[in-house]
DNA sequence: ACCTGAACACCGTTCAAGT
DNA sequence: ACCTGAACACCGTTCAAGT
C-alpha cells in the first residue's frame, strides 16, 4: 500500500494521492484503506517513513574517521530523497509512533554529533539544525516550478533564465544583490547550492567543537 | 481581503482558510474572491507576501557595523513571523510576481552578505542557505503538536515530556543520542534552538569571509 | 478479520445572471 | 467594473452490508 502511495506521489505530485486513486491502483475499494490507516494524515506520515527506510539504509555505510564527514554524507542522502519530494518535508519527523525510521535517522545524525564531544544542549541543537536545514532547502528547491515541470510545461533552464532576466531589468542601485547573483542563479545547480550551505553549518560546528576541545 | 485571509490562518490554522469562510468573514459571496485572485494558490501566495510586508518593515532598522549581526537579526524577524505560521514556509519565495516583498527580503539579506566581500557564487549560496534554514526550522517547529495545541488538547510541556519519556524508555546502548538529549528536549526553548543553529551557520560564514580576506 | 461502495459533508472553481 | 450564489466535479470519511 505504501509503495502505491509513494508511487502516486512521485509520479504526479502531492495532489495525485487521493484515496480513490490509491484504491484504483491497488484494485480495491476506497474504504478498505481505512482498515490500515486512520486518516490521510497518517497515510502521508507512513509514506514519509517508508521513504526514510531507504534513506536509513543508504546512510548506514558511513563510518569514517571524521564525524563531520559522516554528517555531510548522511545529510546528503536525506537531501537526495527530499529533493524531488517536497511533500516529505511536511510529514516526516513528527514525533509520532508511525515514524520509527525518522527517529532512527535522527539518532544516526545525533550519534555523529556526539563524537564531537559537545555538551547535551549543543548536541541537541546541532543535530536538529542540520536536519532542519536539509528540509528547508529541499522544500525551497522543490516548489512551484517543479510542479509545472512535472507537467512538462516549463523547462528548468528557461525558467531560471526568465527569472534572472527579470532581476537584471531592475534598478542596479536599488537591487545590487540580485544583480550580482543573476548569472549565478541562471546557471546554478541545486545540489551545489545545498552543499555550500551545509558546509557553512558544518564549518561552524567544527569550530564550536575545536573551541570546546581547547577549553574555551 | 488579505487581512481576512491571514486572520483565518492565524486563528485556526491552514485548514480554516476556505473560500466560503473567507467570503463569510468579508460579508460577500464565494465567487467574488475570484475577481481579485485567480486561485487558492495565489491567495496563499499573496497572504504570505502580506505577512512579509511587516517582516520587511521590522528588519529595516538593522544597519550595524557587523554584517553578520545584521543577518542574525534579519533572520530572527523572519523566524518570528514563520514560527506560528507553518503555512508560510510553503508559499513564500516562489519567484512569482505576486510576491514583491519576499523578493525585497531576499535582496535585504543578500545586501548584508555582499558586505562580506565574497564572490557572486558564495554570496548567492550564503543568502539562500540562511533563508532556507529559517524556513526549515520554522516548519519543523510549527508542526502537528502545534495544531493540537491550537485546539487546546495538549499543552506543550506535557507533549515534550511525554516524548522525552518515550526516548528514556529505549535501550541506552542502541539510542545513546536520544538518551543524551532527552532532558534538553523536554525543557527546550524553540527560539534558543533556532538561534543556536543559525549561529553555527553564521560562524561558518564569517570563517569563509575571513579566509577569503586572507587570500586563501 | 478484512473488504465494498453508496452516501455525506465539504471543498475549489465556474459561470450565467445580476448591479 | 464588480458581485452573487447555484451548480459541478471532486475530495476525505463513515458505515451498513457483505465475505
Amino acid at each position: 500500500m505504501l509503495d502505491g502511495a509513494v508511487g502516486l506521489l512521485d509520479e504526479d505530485g502531492e495532489s495525485a494521492l487521493t484515496f480513490r486513486a490509491l484504491a484504483a491502483r491497488l484494485g480495491g475499494g476506497v474504504g478498505s484503506i481505512y482498515w490500515y490507516v486512520s486518516s490521510k494524515d497518517e497515510l502521508l506520515e507512513r509514506a514519509a517513513d517508508h521513504v526514510m527506510d531507504q534513506v536509513l539504509f543508504e546512510s548506514e555505510r558511513f563510518h569514517g574517521d571524521d564525524p563531520i564527514d559522516d554528517l555531510r554524507q548522511t545529510a546528503m542522502v536525506l537531501y537526495g530523497a527530499v529533493e524531488h519530494r517536497p511533500w516529505l518535508g511536511s510529514y516526516f519527523m513528527r514525533n509520532s509512533s508511525s515514524q520509527p525510521n525518522s527517529l532512527r535517522y535522527y539518532e544516526r545524525v545525533g550519534q555523529s554529533v556526539l563524537r564531537l564531544g559537545l555538551g547535551p544542549r549543543e548536541t541537541f541543537h546541532a543535530a536538529s539544525a542540520i536536519i532542519g536545514y536539509v528540509i528547508g532547502i529541499a522544500a525551497d528547491l522543490g516548489q512551484q516550478p517543479t510542479e509545472e515541470m512535472l507537467r512538462g510545461e516549463v523547462k528548468r533552464d528557461e525558467y531560471l533564465e526568465q527569472a534572472a532576466d527579470a532581476w537584471r531589468a531592475l534598478d542596479p542601485e536599488e537591487w545590487p544583490f540580485l544583480h550580482t547573483i543573476a548569472d549565478e542563479f541562471a546557471t546554478h545547480d541545486d545540489t551545489d547550492q545545498f552543499t555550500s550551505g551545509l558546509d557553512l553549518m558544518l564549518d561552524g560546528l567544527r569550530l564550536q567543537a575545536e573551541r570546546r576541545a581547547r577549553g574555551e
